[in-house]
DNA sequence: AGACCCGGATTGTTGAACAATCCGGGTCTG
DNA sequence: CAGACCCGGATTGTTCAACAATCCGGGTCT
């Protein structure tokens, strides 16, 4: 089921597991809200409770995962004030690091290639190509500040980007409409047009955060 | 030890026992670089070995803690990279917040309450004082973005911040130098003049980072 | 229909056990 | 004497079985 190891010789199981679960959870094997079972997960993983609970407390440390006293561990299921959250914290983040970090000659490579992914993503249509590509562009922009640590936030913020789509009903095409204006953000950026390029991430993180709560409330 | 709570009921014990490790480093009372050994902290706990286990996995997620594979837990000792990445950190979220972020009446009271405890820390030269006065300042300015995320982020931040001073060998009057910059920083803040204020705050993280890295080892 | 209750299932936590690994110290050798 | 080697105790990594506390679903009683 997992491609990558199959049993850690010994001493990383907790880790693993915790990998594992945060696979299934970002590729929406396991959607929002689903419950993690306790017997069911250690039996199938082959490893005793108590290593999986220790998975449990790293998952709810980084909020991926909710407990709920005497109930269990679930999947977040993000309402919408966590929607906005998260766009609170990329309106800051992501401007900041595109006006206040340092574009390398290895980030604009990374922005050269992060373009041609979204064109190709364009010309053969395929959604979850392009919503990879949107995730590398954003994280490419924090990467900018050259902070490890804003990385880090930035990556567990599209990762609960991710779960909103995978509560949603219809998760299809919502990064399509945004290529155009995603090209030219790259192309902005590129350009050394720093101001203007915050100016139209802002009105991309506008527009996108009002679509999606649109889309999910009254 | 800890004036808080002896024994919790029946349900949160590994939180339990994450906060009251999560305490004991921010006082200062666990070392950079010590050890954490399972055994005597599961005895002087009360707790079994797995339910300590469980709330390193969380210290260590949080990157509080660090695990060494067979060897044991030990308190996160950043070094010079890391108080690079913490001012990297500051340096995009502050100013962010404070130019981009709501003002609310709340918010100005919070700040007025502050100055009073800076210049009262700075009349009676209470060090401790000083740092929580501080700490509670850049607090103030990233909760000015309105995430709870980012201050969450912060407050890490700041915790890793405080193991830098813990690590030091003459912990004291970092922060008294900067009490004249901070007044006049929130006096900024609360005079509307963010562009001003903001110049002001990133001279001053210039000017901590500098000093902190000269007086650890070049 | 709705309140009540009960027994099975699940969670929270513990203690003991064992393999794997590390550590400190003693010994051997050159 | 220094360094390589080795060994036994201590520590970590992980599992298992057990138990109390709590929840849940379903049947019963009014």
């Amino acid at each position: 089921m997992n491609p990558v190891t199959d049993t850690a010789v010994h001493a990383h199981t907790g880790a693993w597991v915790a990998q594992v679960l945060r696979r299934r959870i970002s590729a929406g094997d396991l959607r929002p809200g689903a419950k993690l079972a306790e017997q069911a997960l250690s039996e199938e993983l082959e490893v005793s409770r108590n290593t999986l609970r220790e998975a449990f407390a790293a998952l709810a440390a980084e909020s991926i995962v909710q407990r709920v006293p005497n109930r269990g561990v679930f999947v977040a299921s993000p309402d919408a004030d966590a929607i906005r959250d998260v766009y609170q914290v990329r309106r800051m983040l992501e401007p900041a690091a595109l006006l206040w970090g340092e574009l390398t000659e290895e980030r604009q490579d990374e922005l050269r290639g992060i373009r041609a992914a979204i064109t190709g993503a364009l010309e053969s249509g395929d959604a979850d190509a392009m919503a990879g590509a949107n995730q590398r562009l954003h994280d490419a922009i924090v990467a900018m500040s050259g902070s490890p640590t804003l990385s880090t936030v930035m990556d567990r913020t599209l990762a609960r980007m991710r779960l909103v789509f995978h509560g949603m009903a219809n998760p299809s095409g919502f990064h399509a409409p945004y290529a155009e204006r995603n090209l030219r953000l790259v192309d902005l950026v590129l350009a050394g047009r720093r101001e203007e390029a915050a100016q139209a991430l802002r009105g991309y993180l506008d527009a996108a955060e009002r679509e999606l709560l649109e889309h999910l409330g009254h």
